[in-house]
RNA sequence: GGCCCCAUCAUCUAAUGGUUAGGAUUCCAGAUUUUCAUUCUGGCCAUACGAGUUCGAAUCUCGUUGGGGUCACCA
């Protein structure tokens, strides 16, 4: 059984980075048939926040992926540690140390000063005098010291640390008691029967000291899998400042959960030339052998392309539902199918879908000059209203076809082009050069109110 | 700085050691469209550099350069 995890610290949201990892390893969980779990690293209590876990869910739930199994918080799981610690300590794999942080701010800065790696001196390692007086005790892990540690890495290949350059007896428990990270994450993935770590590549160095304590406790090592790093256009790590980084932000600006879980898979990971991929798609193909090793630059054209097609793609009445939440009702309009097609064609974003609609329904408040001056002559006012006069005789309106015809008939009757009505006509109903079809726009706001906007030109 | 990772068009990527180095996005041009957008067609653009191995290297080896990550009683 493969049993893979996301394991956020809370933040308060959920990174677009992250939602990388976890839907990777979401995919390679369900595509074994196996378990996706969710824990929640808050070890440091000082931003211990329960909505932090509550934005990621609610993150998860917008893009449908699904954790198993209730949510793990490791603030609730210190007895856990607490015992395992006790372990290392009776069978002597790790000890108290009474050092405090002015002696070892003091050794790292001799080292330092030295040109040497700041690295403890292992001066409690085999202490069996009287610990100093009053002093709390961290506990050590004993960190081999010498040889060499092999992470065997589904991504990287095999990558060997050097112990002497990397490692020291490191911190499993701070002097109040509560167990660090490196500690914790290797204890918590070994009982939560973890088998497969698919998570950043700034955690690789981290893995052999989380390796010295799996060999310590005597765990299974899981197979990783260290995926790189999405990078902005500076090539540097993603962060808050590179523009939307929250996942839900990507639902306020009208991305489709699709579009975005299609972008973050191809970030790194590519089957042949196929670009589109569905969740059932991901599904069958991912693997995370096949990851690149490389990192990849995050760029929003493509994501918008992925949007685009995703909603040229969806029935109308799913768009539909999507565009309530950015404020265009129109589940009662009896023109809805024809204000869909005619807007889902032109739109990158349900935001620019949303505006579109809404420029469509309102009548235009002003008529933008550069417009006017361009496709409103003297000649324009007489075929307006030779246009309009056609409409008003004309019965049985309602398709858009419908109207074009109206219009076929002003066009052969003026013997004009049909530019020299559609300009104007373009400017009365938009109030601008562009939009949607005209004949689509008619049918939509109706004989009335298309009458309407003409005579509002008419008399500008 | 130590350690680790990485290197194919601007970007995402493909290529059993043998291809005119392929696809996609962006950009440009043309066609379609009464406009804009869509769509279609075409075009521009890459193996970082230097050695080596080999009949043959994007691919293997070494070096150089460049980039990134990480070095806590943070996670």
């Amino acid at each position: 059984m493969v049993v893979t995890r996301f394991a956020p610290s809370p933040t308060g949201y959920l990174h677009i980075g992250g939602l990388r990892t976890a839907l990777l390893s979401y995919l390679w969980a369900r595509r074994n048939g196996g378990k996706f779990l969710l824990r929640i690293e808050d070890t440091d209590f000082s931003r211990n926040d329960e909505a932090a876990a509550l934005a990621i869910v609610e993150a998860f739930k917008w893009v449908g992926l699904e954790h198993d199994g209730t949510i793990e918080y490791q603030s609730n799981r210190l007895p856990i540690y607490q015992e395992y610690a006790q372990k290392l300590l009776d069978s002597g794999k790790a000890y108290k140390c009474y050092m405090s942080k002015e002696e070892l701010e003091a050794l790292r800065e001799e080292q330092t000063a030295r040109k040497e790696r700041p690295k403890y001196d292992n001066r409690y390692r085999d202490f069996t005098g009287t610990p100093p007086e009053g002093r709390e005790a961290v506990i050590r892990i004993k960190a081999p010291l010498e040889g060499s540690i092999t992470v065997h890495d589904g991504v990287k290949g095999d990558v060997v640390f050097n112990v002497a350059d990397i490692l020291d007896d490191f911190i499993i428990a701070r002097a109040d008691g509560t167990p660090t990270y490196n500690f914790v994450v290797a204890v918590d993935d070994a009982l939560m029967g973890v088998t497969d770590v698919i998570r950043g590549d700034d955690h690789l160095s981290n893995t052999p000291k989380q390796i010295v304590v799996y060999q310590a406790l005597g765990f299974p090592i899981p197979k990783f899998f260290h995926v790189p790093m999405i990078h902005n256009h500076e090539g540097k790590k993603l962060s808050k400042r590179d523009g939307a980084t929250d996942v839900m932000a990507y639902k306020t600006l009208g991305y489709t959960p699709e579009a975005l879980l299609n972008f973050l898979v191809r970030l790194g990971w590519s089957h042949g030339d196929q670009e589109i991929f569905s969740m059932k798609e991901m599904l069958e193909l991912f693997d995370p052998s096949d990851i690149n090793r490389s990192a990849s630059v995050y760029n929003v054209e493509k994501l918008d392309w992925l949007n685009s097609h995703y909603i040229k793609n969806t029935p109308n009445e799913k768009l539909c539902e999507l565009l309530e939440f950015h404020g265009v009702v129109l589940i009662s309009h009896d023109k809805r199918e024809i204000i869909l097609d005619a807007i889902k064609e032109r739109a990158k974003t349900l935001v620019e879908m949303a505006t579109l609609i809404t420029e469509m329904l309102t009548r235009p408040a002003v008529f933008d000059e550069a417009a006017l001056k361009k496709g409103y002559k003297e000649e324009s006012k007489a075929i307006l209203e030779a246009f309009a006069e056609a409409l008003k005789n004309a019965t049985e309106l309602h398709l858009p076809s419908d109207y074009h015809h109206v219009m076929e008939e002003v066009v052969t009757k003026l013997e004009i082009g049909f530019g020299k009505i559609g300009q104007p006509l373009r400017i009365a109903l938009m109030g601008k050069l562009s939009g949607p079809g005209l004949d689509s726009v008619m049918a939509i706001i109706g004989v009335e109110e298309t009458l309407a906007r003409i005579d509002a030109l008419l008399n500008h």
